[in-house]
DNA sequence: ATTCCACACGTTCATTTGAACGCAATGTAT
DNA sequence: ATACATTGCGTTCAAATGAACGTGTGGAAT
């Protein structure tokens, strides 16, 4: 239960890369960064050791090279930084959040239709439980 | 439209309060904190004097006390915020938090049905509009 | 009028974050 | 075997953040 450290923008932007490359070198990250994003390879470097400092990714060895993966779950980090947020700005309460972000983010209609389907699966979930 | 300097967490927590009390002296504001939260007048004083600094409160003068109010509105504080962890969390799409919210949070009946409500009144709209 | 308190303002200070180096060690190519 | 290129690791450095202090001043109470 312990909470993890804090795992700031820029970190976390690496870290994410990990997460989806499953595991990746230095070097991997590094070219997989995008293209707006240019960071030097010294940086990335130092943001993969500090993450594993961390406690986010875990190190692992092939030949010369370190090869981190994930060493906690992208969705504990997600609620992590979800639960964050939402405890500044509403106090704790998700609704206002999703209230927010169904009214000021325009979402497509196929948005819509996921949400509704999500919606009624729920219902019939509940009418059962 | 130009962006808002960063707005870090202590010191937001600091400016909602001043969001929701209207304004308020840094007395005001240090008492209206929350009793977990315990930060030194000073601590509060000083936030506060960053807050305006970056342009997020305005002051105005009474007697010998500055009274602290907001300068630009919560929305786009809220805004700019979700903007971030959207981006962060889940490359600039909404949807993937909306679904994290709805499947992780447990959402009670009557948010689920508010959501309903919603859905409807969109879907009417998009159907007009 | 004097004392005392509260406040503004300027300052400080440690830690964290964002970003990058340098060098020694280790591999790879020749 | 030698040279070259890549890494790991320790370090550095500035800016931002979290937190607090000290002094001077201006009002309020005596």
């Amino acid at each position: 239960m312990g909470d993890l450290p804090n795992l700031p923008k820029s970190e976390m932007q690496v870290a994410r890369i990990v997460w989806r490359l499953g595991e990746a070198s230095v070097r991997q990250v590094f070219e997989a960064l995008p293209s707006q994003r240019d960071l030097d390879f010294y940086t990335v470097q130092t943001y993969l050791r500090r993450l594993e400092a961390k406690g986010y990714l875990k190190k692992r060895r092939d030949g010369r090279t370190n090869v981190y993966l994930p060493a906690v779950k992208p969705q504990r980090v997600i609620r992590q930084v979800v639960d964050d947020v939402v405890d500044r700005l509403f106090d704790g309460n998700s609704m206002p959040l999703v209230q927010h972000l169904i009214d000021e983010r325009n979402l497509t209609k196929a948005d819509l239709d996921a949400l509704q389907a999500k919606l009624d699966e729920l219902k019939t979930r509940s009418r059962k439980g």
